[in-house]
RNA sequence: UCCUUAGUAGCUCAGUUGGUUAGAGCAUCUGACUGUUAAUCAGAGGGUCACUGGUUCGAGUCCAGUCUGAGGAGCCA
């Protein structure tokens, strides 16, 4: 029954009239008991059904509603009206699934983003959505691509991990203990020996030690997975459950890292732009009349097409965190007090500082290296000056930080006397340290969270509408 | 977690100083119309005013607490 059917998007797509064309698809709208909008998510283009007068029992056109799920069959030709090129003169309507219109709950209208948000199932079904997840699927598929193309290998990282030492935040405990009475040990505490594996394990909150195992042995590798933090963040920019991309590369110092971001940055973006153009152009329109209701000031001064192709026509801006201190501390803003936060050599810079260089400073991403050492994580190797480290932080405008990286240090001494001053135990990383006894390299290595990279792709604002079924603090829906 | 702010019909919102029976547009239903583009026109139905408690003769409106959303901050990708 199926085998007959024809996507809308090679549908649209077709020049010539055709009889015996079969599409199926969900119902967009139905407009004076003739025209069917219908869409089958292949395309953000419905294409234009006509159920001519006369020629179907009022029994079945009472049944074609908003998202009823239809199979037609007709002829294809030149649309008599404005506003499509082809469209579908049907011949048989078959009602796969009926919508009942006094439920469902989306309406041929304009929905806020917030309420979209509380009927995640039903939101692909909507333009911007259908829009969101093709492209989102693009920059996945560009992701795999763009490694692959180079002689990376896809290692899968570990999503239980034993290792508490990654440093990178609050952690979901993994346990099959039971929580209203855990078997305790001779000090009262709870005792993991008696858990699943033997001892407390976490979700993952980062691929990064494993993925360095995989670099030493493979050359370059990247790993794209689930991750997750159990922060109590609620933001627009935080996911509790989120996709990381993390390459890690032997034989790559500092400079080599940031040309590979930067080289895979603009890959993916490219991948959207030619594979998406549609889906973005309607994301485009979509965010410039949001921005009519803006004051002139709140806007954009490009729009999100203009965006995408400067950064990908134009190079990175590169300072030192050195650098990046001294313009803010030169900047209008500092001078007039604007900065709610201080400014001097040593601090992690906030949010309004990372803004101001990249925003109104630069206007274009900016890789920011070597941060003082104090402030970054263990593995970062030690730069000559004794201060800073490798590091790298891709920060973007109206995202922020988007990757995070550096060069690993790959000098044992140095790496377990940073383990010492942090308090991370050797005994538990026992075997990434191995990799610096044996063999060590000069390696080097990124993440880039996903959800910010569709965030800065699409255009959209809230983190959570560029994830199927977000998952945040007290929302676990879906 | 902190600050700000909001929660009234399926959706978006109005609701005056606390005062009779709770309002609009869209959606839905019924009818008309029939080449429409979120069709149009006429009519109808639709409400635990987030929840719990309090003040009051009387609470959508005032007070306290709770829950949830949004904007900003922190943490970070």
């Amino acid at each position: 029954m199926f085998n007959k059917r024809i996507k809308i998007k090679d549908v649209i797509g077709l020049d010539q009239e055709l009889n015996d064309i079969t599409v199926m698809g969900w119902v967009r709208t139905f407009r004076n008991n003739q025209f069917i909008a219908l869409n089958d998510g292949s395309t953000n283009t419905n294409l234009q059904v006509v159920a001519e007068l006369g020629l179907f029992e009022d029994t079945l056109l009472k049944r074609i509603t908003t998202s009823a799920a239809i199979k037609v069959t007709g002829k294809l030709v030149k649309s008599l009206g404005k506003g499509q090129n082809i469209e579908l003169k049907a011949v048989s309507i078959d009602i796969l699934g009926d919508s009942d219109p006094e439920q469902y709950p989306l309406q041929p209208k304009k929905h806020s983003l917030e309420f979209l948000r509380e009927i995640a199932h039903l939101r692909f079904r909507t333009n911007t959505f259908g829009s969101v997840f093709r492209i989102r699927h693009s920059l996945a598929f560009a992701v795999h691509k763009f490694f692959h193309e180079r002689g990376f290998l896809y290692l899968h990282t570990p999503i239980i991990t034993a290792s508490d030492a990654e440093g990178a935040g609050e952690m979901f405990r993994v346990s099959t203990l039971p929580l209203d009475n855990p078997p305790k040990d001779a000090n009262g505490n709870i005792d993991f020996k008696e858990d699943f594996f033997g001892k407390a394990t976490n979700l993952t909150v980062s691929g990064q030690l494993e993925g360095e195992l995989g670099a030493t042995a493979f050359g370059e590798i990247y790993t794209f997975g689930p991750t997750f933090r159990a922060e109590n963040s609620n933001t627009a920019r935080h996911l509790a459950e989120f996709w990381m991309i993390e390459p890690e590369m032997a034989f790559h110092d500092l400079e080599d890292n940031m040309n590979l971001a930067e080289d895979f940055i603009k890959y993916i973006i490219r991948f959207a732009i030619e594979h998406n153009l549609e889906d973005l152009t309607f994301l485009d329109q979509r965010l410039s009349d949001e921005e009519k209701l803006l004051p002139t000031d709140k806007r954009s001064e490009m729009s999100l097409l203009e965006k995408l192709n400067f950064v990908v026509d134009n190079d990175f801006e590169r300072i030192t965190y050195t650098e990046a201190i001294d313009i803010l501390l030169n900047s209008s803003a500092y001078k007039k007090k604007k900065f709610q936060y201080d400014v001097k050599w040593g601090i992690d810079m906030q949010s309004e500082h990372e803004r101001y260089l990249v925003e109104k400073h630069f206007k274009k991403p900016v890789i920011v290296t070597n941060y003082p050492k104090e402030i970054k994580a263990f593995y970062m190797r030690q730069n000559d000056d004794g201060k800073t480290v490798a590091a790298m932080d891709i920060l973007a405008p109206g995202i922020g930080e988007i990757v995070g990286g550096s060069q690993r240090e790959e000098r044992l001494p140095l790496l377990t006397q940073r383990m010492a001053e942090m308090n991370i135990p050797e005994e538990e990383l026992w075997w990434y340290l191995d990799t610096r006894k044996y063999g060590t390299v000069p390696h080097a290595g990124f993440g880039l969270g996903f959800e910010r990279m569709v965030l800065f792709v699409t255009g959209m604002t809230n983190i959570r509408d560029v994830i199927a079924f977000p998952r945040t603090p007290k929302s676990a829906e879906f």
